[in-house]
DNA sequence: CAATAGTTTAGAACTACTCTAAATAGGAAC
DNA sequence: GTTCCTATTTAGAGTAGTTCTAAACTATTG
């Protein structure tokens, strides 16, 4: 009985994405994706969920964080986001969104795109489409 | 005679700054932000410029290439963009622009920011300003 | 030109990943 | 269930890009 609780949502959602449910990735997913898991949207590092899943009783080694992580944003569970030098954001924001980045700590903010509109921009070239356009709004502490 | 040869534009700029005009500070600055070095703007890497200085003649260490990129960036001379992981761009464009990056090539061209409107942005929290919004047009070679 | 403080350097160290090859574990077939 | 096969996981080695350290060097001041 233990083993089977809960809905088997993310486990539906890995078969579909052709990943293979296991123990590993099953337990991830919930963590990142599951219903009412942490307060979402969330910006998370490879070694930050390795952390949380530790505390959450999960045995999984940090090469497999990668492995899941990366599998994740090529099935569209993630958005994989990169600001600076240092590690990289996966996000389970999968809106269309823009970021507010807190230079002094590294937070990372969502910002609906809703009400943003970026105008004037060049046509992609020959050969190339747009894949996404990233707006990031680098704050600092105010000086003065 | 030899020695002292070109404008000493370099020389003045890295001292108004606060930098010591050391040879190898002056050379790289040469390079990167003297009159007809190279098509500007540029997007040069760390190891990009250390083969390149190695090229010229300059014998420099690869510890002060990243030392003086960094001293560049923070006397305003260059900036630095992180599109992704790998190494960081530093560009000699200083005016307001944004970018188009071509993800399968790791190319990296600058767009003027003069035509570009952002609208819908939130305000800056509390305690901190705006440092900088940066847009990034993400291209990929056209599937189908 | 000597003193001194800022610079440069080689090489070690470090961070964030990725790879490798062996062990393990899903899942289909019986 | 048991067997088999392949996907997955893992520890640990390897790598890229960058920073640190401590000693050697050099631009400037007196």
């Amino acid at each position: 009985m233990a083993l089977l609780t809960g809905t088997s949502t993310e486990l539906d959602r890995l078969r579909t994405a052709g990943l293979r449910p296991t123990r590993q990735r099953v337990a991830l997913a919930r963590l990142l994706l599951g219903p009412g898991a942490h307060p979402r949207p969330r910006h998370v590092t490879a070694e930050a969920l390795h952390i949380e899943a530790a505390r959450a009783g999960i045995k999984v080694s940090l090469a497999t964080i990668y492995n899941t992580l990366h599998q994740f944003t090529g099935a569209g569970f993630l958005r994989e986001v990169v600001v600076d030098s240092g590690p990289s954001y996966f996000d389970t924001n999968l809106g269309e969104h823009h970021h507010l980045y807190f230079e002094d700590t590294g937070e990372l903010r969502d910002v609906d795109a809703a009400n943003v509109r970026v105008t004037g921009l060049p046509a992609a070239p020959r050969g190339t489409e747009v894949a996404r356009v990233d707006v990031v709004v680098r704050l600092r502490h105010r000086k003065g």
